[in-house]
DNA sequence: ATTATATTTCGCCAATTATCGAAATGATAT
DNA sequence: ATATCATTTCGATAATTGGCGAAATATAAT
């Protein structure tokens, strides 16, 4: 039973549908979402974990970068309950600010400051 | 956000899954959950004042029981989540056995033990 | 009315979770 | 090899959750 409450435990933080609600719409590494949802790399880093684990993402690297991607072999049924979340956050603003800000960002601007 | 962590939130507790297992077959009192999940009434009481306020059940009181039932009125994303997981608990040893539990319990035999 | 039954609410405790910052790890660039 | 950058892991802390039994509430039966 554990295995289907892992799923659902995933889906119940803030924090991670807004990454799954990214993710949907294209690959990111860890800064990125970390600038996008203001918490801290740790506290995202947890999530993505926790998230990779339920079967929803998977990560590969690229050199520094870790990029999370949204596991296209989950389940059928992991991915009707994205669907179903997708759904709803279309329609949820904070959601949708974070596509917008989605557009914005530059992966070389955001992580690796350069002190001038 | 809220809205859909909860609703993922109530479907993220064991306890909370075998309800929902029980109440797709037929409605049931608080005793008869009790009985079937061995928690204490207070707990059963807990889970299912979760799930009715994510929407997934209704109750309805009828003399000195509270019946619930599966909430057919419930948006049809929803209802999506609960075929999904009836879809899974089919398979599941735990939820099969609360089933066959279900066939061999009688409300008035369960609750109301009289002392003879 | 008093008692018995079913359920909910309350107060408590133990376990889990979200969060952070600091330290550790891994990779790149100098 | 050293310094820098991205990420993960660790340790601490605050908040949330699941569990129970006892007390409160509501209804039914005597």
């Amino acid at each position: 039973m554990r295995e289907y409450t892992k799923i659902f435990k995933a889906l119940s933080d803030e924090g991670r549908l807004r990454i799954l609600n990214l993710l949907v719409r294209k690959p990111l590494c860890v800064c990125e979402i970390t600038e996008i949802l203001q918490l801290a790399t740790s506290t995202v880093s947890k999530h993505l974990s926790i998230l990779r684990e339920a079967g929803f993402i998977i990560d590969k690297k690229d050199g520094k970068w870790v990029n999370y991607y949204l596991n296209d072999a989950a389940d059928e049924q992991v991915r009707v309950l994205i669907e179903t979340l997708i759904g709803w956050l279309n329609r949820n603003q904070t959601a949708l600010n974070d596509i917008a800000k989605l557009a914005t960002i530059d992966r070389n601007h955001i992580c690796g400051v350069k002190h001038s």
